[in-house]
DNA sequence: CGACCATTTGATATGGATCAAGCGATGTGG
DNA sequence: CCACATCGCTTGATCCATATCAAATGGTCG
């Protein structure tokens, strides 16, 4: 049940973090945040930890491309993944000093990896910076809130919600690639990858969806899902 | 399944909160952050609804007597707890418009009502009052992420655990009186009633517990209980 | 081709839900 | 002050969704 995660070398852990002024001007011309500017990418290997849980939160984090999950493990082994993020999705944020999940790469990964003392010292002097940190955490709140509701409901409604969820997440597609594993979305969903398995085939069967490989999912009917998503 | 609530007079639910300017001095002085200042003391009575699901965010809110439940119901009528708040807690702040619980005096309850507008516009010009606000919703979403470690535990698991976070809010008690129904308390643990009346008469068997009355219970065994936290 | 790992499928077990009844405290009207 | 209704809680019997255990299948890479 646990994962073996390779950890890599410090150095690579270490990022040397460009050092920007308050350049809100470029920022808002760009589309790109004030925030982003200050960080520097930094490549991760499958399965490489990204952080571990309760380390200091010394960065936050932003996917550029690949995939990254989140979790905690019980003292008994039992996996609760947080969530996936997505490119463009910002990970690893705190307030307080320590991080309070792990992080590691689904796949191979790009990370946009930014220092947080830049980013608090920025937020102290200007306010919107403030307020996007502040709505970068009500975000995730709302995240776990909606992963709460997913996981008092049946299996069926759990794997229908989260085959939608991921739908929304690349918007106008029919067909979903997942980057992870069956093992890593029954541990999102607080199942086992047999009852996982077996609703999607349930869901096959039913004509709700068709499995052309593991990882590819085609949505054939969309109100069907969203039916049984209670 | 569902509860019915007494919905209060719209009157009562548009306080005209006290218009109040920066105070930082008098805030750090009196130990009270600037932003209590700026709220009006309300009640409400058992069962009142305080606001409901995606009603706009007007307000946020902080406990000074009595409980408050914050929650959520499925198309079907199951109702998920989002959490019990207890004198000096702070509930119902979002960043977005809308609030994404409904909440609920549990018993007669007096509340600070605070006009979000007046908070936010304060902390646009006040970094710490921007910090505070980030602060609550971090705090708020550290409470979501283990509430949502205890949804994938056994029913035991999650009986002891919820014990436990009850008596770490009362400190030094070695007995905590439940503001809450079996009721409450089963659907913030995502279980029946059967199942939390059984797990507790249980652990009263083990003799972790006692329970005199109904709403009282006492730890007799804190080690066993911590155990079984898993 | 063969080994390995992820996934699916099958058979059985079980924790908690559901259905149902009993009990104790609280309150109400006669 | 007592008979009785009500409500919240507990206890009992049974059922069922999902876990667990086990084996087969399939896809990937040397």
């Amino acid at each position: 049940m646990l994962h073996q995660t390779m950890v890599n070398p410090v150095s690579m852990r270490q990022p040397t973090a460009r050092f920007t002024r308050s350049v809100p001007a470029l920022a808002s011309q760009s589309g790109l945040s004030a925030i982003e500017l200050m960080g520097a990418p930094m490549p991760f290997a499958r399965n490489a930890e990204i952080y571990g849980e309760n380390e200091p939160a010394e960065y936050l984090y932003k996917v550029i491309s690949g995939t990254v999950r989140t979790y905690k493990v019980l003292n008994d082994g039992r996996r609760q993944i947080g969530f996936f993020y997505l490119p463009g999705d910002v990970f690893g944020l705190e307030v307080g000093a320590r991080h309070s999940f792990s992080a590691e790469a689904i796949a191979d990964c790009k990370v946009l990896v930014i220092r947080r003392s830049n980013v608090i010292a920025l937020a102290a002097r200007e306010s919107d910076v403030a307020r996007q940190l502040w709505e970068m955490t009500a975000t995730e709140l709302r995240r776990v809130q909606d992963h709460i509701m997913l996981l008092i409901k049946t299996a069926q409604e759990r794997v229908a919600g989260f085959l939608l969820e991921m739908a929304a997440r690349s918007p106008g597609a029919t067909e979903i690639e997942l980057p992870m594993s069956r093992q890593d979305i029954a541990d999102y969903l607080g199942l086992t990858i047999e009852t996982v398995s077996r609703t999607l085939t349930q869901l096959e069967n039913s004509a709700a969806i068709a499995v052309p490989t593991s990882r590819r999912i085609v949505l054939r009917n969309r109100a069907a899902l969203t039916r049984m998503n209670a």
